[in-house]
DNA sequence: TTTTTTGATATATAAAAATATATCAAATTT
DNA sequence: AAATTTGATATATTTTTATATATCAAAAAA
């Protein structure tokens, strides 16, 4: 039976904001809770009030609801499909390639925390570059991919790999600003079911 | 949109609590919370936290939980469905007319607290008395709600419909007890839906 | 490389909940 | 009618959150 602890809810606060792409400190200003405040909260350092939690909540487009035990397994199943959409286009042949080559690897290696952090970077560059945009620069750095998945095992060009996808990330980040100033970023939900451990 | 406020949990905490049939006191051995913190919860009178929240819910078989706005339809349905669940057997003919005539007069007059308690007194009998026993102490008692049904505007007589249904309401449940010390009371869920408002 | 952002953490203070008990009137049961 | 249960309320004490600030190292962006 699943059971809800005070932990549950500081992770699954902690995801909510993640997905969002909010900051502590943006998250702070939406809910007027202090950032610090809000970081004991993810960490399960506080028993929070409830007015708190009402609040910090709202402020992730989230709402706090008692249900009975029993219902919980359906509730589950709704909030996911809710919060994982399954997704209309799935990766180009491609692109499937580099995000299971670096699954694999990173979980192979689990330790190495920079394939991690390569694994989400790939995946959210998939999400917001649209895979039609074929123009040369976004060609040139596809080729660079391919190479550089190869040589995961050297340190060396591991770094190199994690500062072209930081670039690569930033400038989408950038046109993707300038396009709309309020709208939420759009999360790589389907990914960690299809192409993850 | 659903908002779900400080008020509206502690009035579903208390709205739970009524159809375990425990009282606050009870509840308070059930969690470990003091009676007179429960109530000052059901007041919405304290700003609790949320360990509090998640014993007294689990102490009410339900849980706390966190899920989207945009899902928080879809849950109220299933939750409803979980609380309030269809039921095989419709009341007879004879117990429909009872519970639409007491509906009646208590919507019409909803300040005369004795018609509200009447209204819940039927309800919770008509859930545990089986129609089926048709002895004669059973038919006794139906003519008399017949009779007294028909004399609600007599203040004395709306005195002894209570002391009626309240002996009939304990004698059921002292036999209910006698079969099953922990099961649960089974609640009047549909009725509020069929034959309410 | 330099600058900025991020999240964790510390401190001091104010505000509030939790707790343990007790009381009391009204409702309910016996 | 008498005894019991119930829910609201009160008080005094302890514990904890909330808040306002500030700092700092690591990560990320410029």
């Amino acid at each position: 039976m699943t059971r809800y602890t005070l932990e549950h809810i500081a992770h699954a606060l902690k995801e909510a904001r993640k997905r969002k792409g909010l900051s502590q400190r943006a998250l702070s200003q939406r809910s007027s809770l202090p950032q610090s405040q809000i970081s004991k909260i993810e960490n399960g350092a506080v028993d929070l009030r409830v007015s708190s939690l009402i609040e910090l909540a709202r402020a992730l487009d989230q709402e706090v609801c008692l249900a009975p035990q029993t219902a919980i397994p359906a509730i589950n199943a709704i909030v996911r499909r809710t919060e994982f959409p399954v997704k209309e286009s799935t990766p180009s042949k491609e692109w499937r390639q580099f995000l299971n080559a670096i699954a694999a690897k990173s979980a192979k290696e689990p330790e190495h925390k920079a394939y991690a952090q390569i694994q989400n970077y790939l995946k959210e560059i998939w999400r917001s570059s649209p895979e039609t945009e074929n123009n040369l620069k976004y060609r040139m750095r596809v080729n660079t991919l391919n190479h550089l998945l190869k040589k995961l095992d050297d340190e060396k060009e591991t770094q190199n790999f994690l500062v072209l996808l930081r670039n690569w990330r930033s400038e989408l980040a950038h046109s993707h600003a300038e396009a709309s100033e309020t709208e939420n970023i759009r999360p790589a939900y389907i990914l960690d079911e299809s192409y993850d451990g």
